[in-house]
Formats: structure tokens, C-alpha cells, sequence
DNA sequence: AGCCAGGAGATTT
DNA sequence: AAATCTCATGGC
């Protein structure tokens, strides 16, 4: 059993990040019990299973609870790293809290979820065909495709009685037919975005590492969109969730849209000009309001 | 029962 | 270019 702690910045509360990850009982990527997260996450020593607890004010506690010799020091801040991306820890988001001070739609929000960072999804193909999965149908029925998905496809350990799973990989997915899909209720196609994405990842024309040497934003939305299944909802969504810019913005998100119009009482969904010109004053934030006013309906 | 859902691509105007 | 149509299936 190896345990380490991690500290954190004074703008990050544990609690709030955990609500969010079991903000969905069909959640299958991660397992939520007793205040602290599980997960199985993938590491140059191989996949991983940890577990995350706040020990202490400002201070994480990573246990490992499958292994029982002491790891290498290059494991452990293998682990530190994405821990680091996962909670988006290493992000100053003083700037935000200040500018949401005197916005009347995101101070609600930020009080409520105080210290609530932009939880990321690491791996690009799983941040895509989240994406995928979830465009145009509601949340609840893409967490169940998400996890016929990953249950079929995916690999998976057990630890204690719970089952802990990997998202599929690009290889394995390149293989498969539509018909694959659609038999665990993909339309056809999603099924053909999804298979089109793996190919690209395996063949190299697509990563994680070649979008993050592109010079800015928009590159990486050009170069995103680009790809058949991937409009300009599913590339900002990926560039904040994934490639984490904290400046990405899924204007046409059905839940904000939901979620300004319902924090500000409108009897009809706001325009998209009219949430741009609310949007003015999240410049260089617009991902941490959508994160923050998301939180607000689910 | 009927509208809606964390859209995108194709087609038509 | 911009507006409209089609995809398609579950949730409530």
C-alpha cells in the first residue's frame, strides 16, 4: 500500500470536485465512495488504480490501494502529474473568482461551488467520443451509452469488489464496424465518427501532442473541425475539457443555454448574441463560466 | 404523447 | 452564406 500527499492551491476545495464527479450514478470512468474518488488511470508503469482523499486542509491523499511494494519515484509523480491535470491544479483562478465578483450570473454560481476547478478527461480519444456521445441527446441516456461503450470495449480490473475500467483504445475501436455500434444503441453515425476518430489516432494523424504544438485556440478549432462528427461544439468542448483552455467556449451548449435562462428568469432560451454579450465578462474564462453555470443545473 | 436533449452534416434557398 | 432538413433514440 503506497500513499503520498499532494498539496493544493487555497482556491481549490476537495468537496466540490468530488460532487462533481458523482454528479451521475451511471459514471463509469470513476468510482465515488466515502469521500474520496477511485480510479484506474494509465501510467508509463502501467494502469494504476488509485484513490483520492482530502487528508488535510490544502492537501490531497493519493493511495494505491492494489499495490503493495513501494513504487518508483517516476511512478509516483507519473501519478502526481495527472492528479495535477485531472483537478487542473496548477492553474491560478484568482483572476476568475474576481471578474465573477460583480457578474450577476456567475457570482451565484462561484459561491456555491467555491473551489470548484475544470475537471479534466486526460486522454483526447476519450474527451472525443465523449463528445460524440453526448451531441444531441440528453445526459443521462450518453452516460448509458458511455458505459455500453466502455464495458464492451474497454478493459477493466477488480479491486475490492469493484470493477474498475480503462476507455477503449483507438486501436481496438479502429477495427470495428458500425454495425458494432450500433448494436449498444450508437446511431449510425456515431458509430462512423467514433470509428473515423480511432483511425485517425492509430494512424497518428490526430493527437494530443501534435493539437498542443498548434499556436493558439482557434488552430486547434480549425484543426478539430475539420474531422467528420467534429463541429464547433464537440472542439471547444474537447479544448476545455481535454486540452484544457480555460478561454474555450461551447456557446451553442444546450445546458448553459438552459442554464442562463434559467438563472436569469427568461421566459425564453437566450440568443446567441445575447449570451455572447454576457460572455464579455468572462473574457479568457468562458470555460470556467460554462463549467461553473453547468454545476447550476445538474 | 410529444417535446426535448451538453449537434453535425447535408441539402436547399 | 444562411436557413432548413435529416439523422435517430431515450428521458421525462
Amino acid at each position: 500500500m503506497n500513499t503520498f500527499t499532494i498539496p493544493t492551491p487555497p482556491t481549490f476545495r476537495f468537496a466540490p470536485n468530488l460532487a462533481y464527479l458523482n454528479r451521475d450514478p451511471k459514471e463509469c470512468m470513476h468510482h465515488i465512495q466515502n469521500d474520496q474518488g477511485s480510479k484506474l488511470i494509465p501510467t508509463s508503469h502501467g494502469n494504476t488504480l488509485i484513490q483520492v482523499r482530502e487528508s488535510a486542509p490544502n492537501t490531497l491523499q493519493i493511495t494505491l490501494p492494489a499495490i503493495t511494494s513501494p513504487i518508483p519515484t517516476s511512478h509516483q509523480q507519473e501519478i502526481t502529474q495527472y492528479i495535477h491535470d485531472w483537478f487542473d491544479l496548477d492553474r491560478d483562478i484568482t483572476p476568475f473568482y474576481q471578474l465573477a465578483k460583480t457578474d450577476t450570473l456567475l457570482h451565484p454560481a462561484v459561491q456555491a461551488h467555491y473551489g470548484l476547478r475544470i475537471i479534466s478527461i486526460p486522454d483526447l480519444f476519450e474527451a472525443l467520443i465523449w463528445g460524440i456521445i453526448g451531441q444531441q441527446i440528453n445526459l443521462s441516456f450518453a452516460y448509458t451509452l458511455k458505459r455500453q461503450f466502455v464495458e464492451k470495449f474497454g478493459t477493466s480490473t477488480t479491486h475490492a469488489g469493484i470493477t474498475y475500467w480503462t476507455f477503449p483504445t483507438p486501436a481496438t475501436i479502429a477495427k470495428l464496424t458500425p454495425e458494432d455500434l450500433t448494436t449498444i444503441q450508437f446511431t449510425t453515425r456515431k458509430s462512423e465518427y467514433t470509428i473515423g476518430i480511432a483511425k485517425l489516432i492509430t494512424t497518428g494523424e490526430l493527437s494530443k501532442q501534435a493539437l498542443q504544438q498548434l499556436p493558439d485556440l482557434p488552430a486547434i478549432e480549425k484543426s478539430l473541425t475539420k474531422i467528420r462528427g467534429i463541429g464547433p461544439w464537440t472542439a471547444n468542448y474537447v479544448l476545455m475539457r481535454c486540452l484544457r483552455y480555460p478561454n474555450a467556449f461551447p456557446i451553442d451548449d444546450i445546458g448553459l443555454i438552459n442554464a442562463i435562462k434559467h438563472a436569469l428568469q427568461m421566459e425564453q432560451k437566450p440568443t446567441k448574441q445575447e449570451i455572447l454579450n454576457l460572455a464579455q465578462n468572462w473574457s479568457n474564462w468562458e470555460a470556467y463560466a460554462t463549467f461553473y453555470l453547468w454545476r447550476t443545473l445538474y
